[in-house]
DNA sequence: TTTTTTGTACCGTTCGTTCGGTGTAGCAAT
DNA sequence: ATTGCTACACCGAACGAACGGTACAAAAAA
């Protein structure tokens, strides 16, 4: 079987349990692996497999969300397509999401903050540009872009503490008028 | 040594590192004591020691935060207030959220999401019953209590991950206007 | 003295990791 | 068709280290 295979397994264990909680055990148990063929598809251990979990998030990222907002489409439109593809990865806000997990444990940080910072910063860019082409100015479209971060990263927040979708739903659903708000 | 006074320290170690992320040794090294004394204080080990630093968190909502909504003064003096006690007690954002970092390990999940859930409950009914006074539909004010919850803890994330207090900040600034927006 | 607090040594378990392989498929050369 | 060789995916068993937790007696405080 393909590394690539079970990687879904990865971001899923990882985003539930963090880092440290996370253990090998875990991993050979839901991947059917033994831990010894673990190391065979990722020689430098847990560190490289959380990578691995990682890059495929960053990849979604690139391929999914970026692709979206680079469409030749009207910037509430974009945004809308946004929050449904957001809603769907994060399953309506049932999961949690792989980078404010692995942010939040500073023992692994340094490791993969390089690669977290660079996902939130590519997004938020995104997010201006589509704003700024719309007639939007420039420091006020960066901080839109933050806004669509800090509320999605939020609702995760507050909708997985109260064990009810709805604020993630309420949110996604009002967050494309927001970003556009002000736009001709 | 009081146990009271071990307390800031384990709630630095658990909001940095998460529960799995802590180790014995850690807390035994950052509070001087030994593991013998540990357990002395914290008889059912670990996760005592978790779910002291989580009510300690909990008793500055109750005391610091609902007192300050609970003043007679008009609701926008309010949540200036909670807004300076907010940024004071995450550092101006440096701090990440106990609350957050405990959430995320579902591992411990069923330990302390009581008192999680208990405590984002009380601190959005707060938020929302200052709205009510103050004339706003109930549904809505209480909408406007989630999305505070909301924009503290996204802001937190975003700001952990840019390493820039910026955002935390103007959050924190433009948080009581906005729940105080179509206020008479 | 009695009670509270601590240092030290230790327990069994589990951690991440590594070693030394097995089984299988392909692929030439014989 | 058989042989030898290589590459690959896989695994059982074990490693040293560290884990959370305990027993117990010395020491400090009351």
């Amino acid at each position: 079987m393909s590394k690539q295979t079970h990687v879904p397994t990865l971001i899923k264990l990882f985003r539930q349990f963090g880092y440290e909680g996370v253990t090998l055990s875990k991993i050979s148990q839901e991947t059917g692996l033994g831990k010894a063929s673990l190391y065979h598809h990722f020689p430098r251990g847990k560190a490289e497999m959380a990578e691995t979990a990682l890059t495929y998030v960053n990849n979604w990222l690139e391929t999914s969300i970026l692709e979206i907002l680079d469409r030749p489409e009207p910037a509430i439109a974009k945004f809308q397509s946004m929050c449904e593809e957001v809603s769907k990865f994060f399953n309506e806000g049932q999961n949690s999401c792989l980078w404010a997990v692995l942010l939040m444990e500073q023992s692994s940080d340094d490791l993969f903050h390089t690669q977290i910072s660079g996902a939130f910063s590519q997004w938020i860019e995104a997010i201006a540009k589509v704003l700024v082409t719309a007639g939007l100015d420039e420091t006020l479209a960066k901080e839109r872009g933050e806004d669509a971060m800090i509320m999605i990263q939020g609702a995760l927040i507050l909708s997985h503490s109260l064990k009810d979708i709805a604020p993630f739903r309420r949110v996604l659903q009002l967050l494309p008028n927001q970003l556009c708000r002000g736009i001709t």
